[in-house]
DNA sequence: CGAAGCGTTGACGCGGATCAAAGGCAGTGG
DNA sequence: CCACTGCCTTTGATCCGCGTCAACGCTTCG
């Protein structure tokens, strides 16, 4: 998978604190325009909890994720953090209707994204263009899936929280039947308006009661899937 | 206000459980076109609690609300509901990516929308109308309430919560300084994951603390909206 | 080896849910 | 006009789920 890639690559070892933004392929900059379906698209890559872009900065950028997982999030003054939603393989944020970003963004663990400019999209919606639908749908299903969040933040309970997460979030590459969460405890916390030592004791609860099984930290199986629908109501 | 009209019109009372969706003005619909900005627009009446859509029905309109208050939300299967959003007047909801209804719809009060077939809508989006980018606006400023919604419900504790709701949700028709409140407060928990008890027992905690004073359910006024805001962080 | 991060587990306390009862307020009928 | 009814809201008492605090285990890195 890129994401391994990407954190096995020697050219990615980087000092610290001086990795933002990297472009990952500054070659194909030199031709704009040689690919058509990514219309000025620009890869950067980040590494964990790197900033893609803050709160309150000003919106220049549409981002997809080419590899790992991306998170949005919002601070309240004392440093209480939600996590509105991560954004994996396809994904696109950094909608916005107004000037500045209302959410930031950072890395939820390496990855690599691709850059678009804002005003070519809005242009482009304007045109009429077959992207515009597209990118009115991805909207759309943003908007579903915060309405699902909604659900859960609002009235599941912690177990429940945490199994609608994994039937949610856990999709993606299996090896073994197993399935990798790309985050962190505390991310999840975050997303799921709950503090890291709940999530911890909902996963071993549900590894207790045989609907998941656990290799390491972010190794999950779904051995229940039934089950952990039933809890999710 | 047209929603006081609205209950006041003798022609309103009908009998209950014959009055779903209500032409308000059937003459209107005899000239098709006659008003280019509302394309096929058509009015429909709720009363309080009626259903304007189901979760899981096929998603034919996208509405705009004319008067009174709609708020979409989801269940689970054991009854707690979540309300996803409340839209008032110049409010559009009923997106949907796919071809169901994520969300159901209901009036929060007696109101009036106008529906929108969503083929039509899609169509003159694909066309490039400056209508599409509208409606891309308005997309996106749901996301960002969603957004904020989900600050609220994953980590503000019940008196920011109902802080934030009144600062976000009572700016609307003041008379002396108050605002009306068109929901009950069995919506304002379900919007905030709360009780109606705790919400109550917040409502009362901050007139103690003189933030806002209370004139009967449904009048609020904010008598210090600095203290609002801050308690949000 | 020690140190730093992250995750797990246990003990305890608090915020908000739950249960219960009583207080407005509008609509209805006498 | 008042009594009555039903619905919504408020308030109080109690309970419990999850947060908080603390200790410990595991992994990675120097």
């Amino acid at each position: 998978m890129a994401i391994t890639v990407l954190a096995n690559a020697g050219i990615w070892k980087l000092p610290a604190g001086r990795h933002a933004g990297i472009e990952a392929y500054p070659e194909s900059t030199g031709h704009p325009g040689a690919d058509g379906a990514r219309r000025n698209g620009r890869r950067l890559s980040f590494f964990r909890d790197q900033e893609i872009y803050g709160e309150g900065e000003d919106a220049t950028c549409i981002y997809r994720v080419e590899a790992g997982v991306v998170r949005t999030c919002k601070f309240l003054r004392d440093g209480r953090r939600q996590i509105d939603a991560f954004h994996s393989f396809g994904g696109v944020f950094g909608f916005q209707s107004g000037m500045k970003y209302r959410t930031g963004a950072a890395a939820a663990c390496d990855c690599i994204v691709t850059t678009y400019r804002r005003l070519n999209l809005e242009s482009l919606a304007a045109s009429g263009d077959r992207l515009s639908l597209q990118l009115f749908a991805l909207a759309m299903d943003d908007i579903a899936q915060a309405q699902e969040h909604a659900l859960s933040l609002g009235r599941r309970s912690a177990v429940e929280k945490v199994a609608s997460f994994l039937l949610g979030h856990a999709a993606g590459a299996a090896c073994g039947g197993f399935v990798k969460l790309a985050m962190t405890r505390q991310d999840i916390a975050d997303y799921l308006g709950l503090t890291i030592e709940t999530v911890s004791r909902m996963f071993s609860q549900l590894e207790r009661r045989s609907f998941i099984e656990l290799k390491g930290v972010h190794l999950v199986r779904m051995c229940d899937t039934t089950a952990l629908r039933v809890l999710c109501g």
